[in-house]
DNA sequence: CGTGGACTTGACCGATCTCAAAGAAAGTGG
DNA sequence: CCACTTTCTTTGAGATCGGTCAAGTCCACG
């Protein structure tokens, strides 16, 4: 059941056979660490990394797959494509996650690097053998579909049922949960089309509710991909459409 | 790692302390039963059977939990509900299907019924228990989520990217795969409003948009709740933006 | 039959999209 | 380091899809 992801970019990647070991498996916070995976000794030696360019395809939806994924440092997306050109961002990655989920042996998304991006690759049938003889291996990726599975239904409620102001406000707060900030000091990796494609709306729209929100004072655009979040009580009643 | 899901709706569960063994697994085609589990002997035994009215709530979300549900006949819905009364439906449920997976020990979604129904509810602990003891176990659990999984990111790209009509089209034909119908007369088990919550519309606009696929005979209304589907490949064609 | 809820249809409105263009930032090559 | 190009972002004007409100119709059920 434990099945995996295919296909480094030919001409983005740079492999590296480095068999630097990982030592300490450092467990990972439950609380932030809602995509993250503790990879134990065994695991980490099976990886090998990579180094990918911004804005390349690490592996297209429907690939047969035979790895999954680890990614250290750098931020990606996995979307959705559609025949006539029209993308969901299903998810965005950061440092620690793990990806590379699939069915039946293909990928169901496209993951894609936004900047320059460094990621682990295991073999599939590795980590799979290791999960038939460690139980608590298999539990850890149950609780980790269990928290993508959470992520997925507040995602949804957003695409079905909020507003442009709602979806931005509510993605400014979830970003900030993610990347596990204390400051109210937001980094952007992504790009306002990004943005677009994640909340089901369009680039002019996301520009716009991004102004208006300058507007009430209730962020503050330090650069294009920093910003701060001033009033976040104000946000959150935004964010959950309590008015 | 696995957790489960609460509370029987008092005043509308007619609780049966039936042991009757469901002997056979009978295991359940691959292809067909996205969201079905076989459950082992053992299991089948520890679930009691439930049987609920209409329009009742079976669980709801954030309470604690402690059972999951099998579902044996009708049908339900997993609906998010907002502050102000707005509410996204999730999943639709039919015989056959496994649910109330939860997260941190609280359900993630509230479950209502549509039609009466039969559930078997099973103890988490004891669930639990036998899938720390059996590997099969977790791994089919593990295989269940990652279906859902699949599912819910076709939802999100329906929710995020394709306008009403696309949407009405690949509702008829994603439940026409769910019931696992090889003819083309489908049963609609809900009604307009939650075919709309659903897809992120309205009730008129479901009604609007059906209206335009009989009068373009892509299907025949045979009555309320039963719709010939008589042009499928337009039907994709719609669902998929092929234009 | 009569009643209530679900469904359908119409008219109108508005949030968001589309198209267009200007402005800002980032990459490129000399 | 600067000029050039490209890409991304922002803002505006107009169009449109789907929502809202309202009325009418159809069933299901007592």
């Amino acid at each position: 059941m434990l099945h995996a992801a295919l296909a480094i970019n030919s001409k983005a990647s740079t492999a590296q056979t480095s068999k630097r070991i990982l030592s300490s498996p450092q467990m990972i916070g439950a609380a932030s660490a809602a995509r993250q995976m503790e990879i134990p000794d065994a695991f980490q030696q099976l990886g090998k990394e990579f180094h990918i360019a911004r804005n390349q395809t690490i592996f297209s939806e429907g690939e047969i797959s035979t790895h999954y994924y680890k990614i250290t440092s750098g931020s990606a997306r996995l979307c959705k494509h559609m025949p006539d050109g029209r993308r969901q961002i299903v998810d965005f990655l950061f440092p620690g996650d793990f990806f590379g989920f699939t069915q039946m042996g293909s990928n169901y998304f496209t993951a894609e690097t936004i900047t320059d991006v460094v990621v682990i690759r295991f073999q599939q049938n590795q980590i799979e053998h290791l999960c038939d003889e460690r139980l608590l291996v298999h539990q850890q990726y149950s609780a980790l579909l269990s928290k993508h599975f959470m992520g997925l239904q507040n995602h949804l409620v957003i695409l079905g049922r909020q507003n442009a102001m709602e979806r931005v406000a509510a993605f400014l707060l979830l970003l900030q949960e993610r990347l596990g900030r204390t400051n109210d000091l937001l980094d952007l990796p992504m790009g306002r089309l990004d943005i677009a494609d994640y909340l089901g709306l369009t680039n002019e729209t996301v520009c716009r509710v991004l102004t208006k929100l300058k507007n009430k004072k209730l962020i503050k655009a330090l650069s294009l991909h920093q910003i701060l979040l001033v009033n976040k009580s104000a946000l959150r009643a935004l964010a959950e459409g309590d008015i």
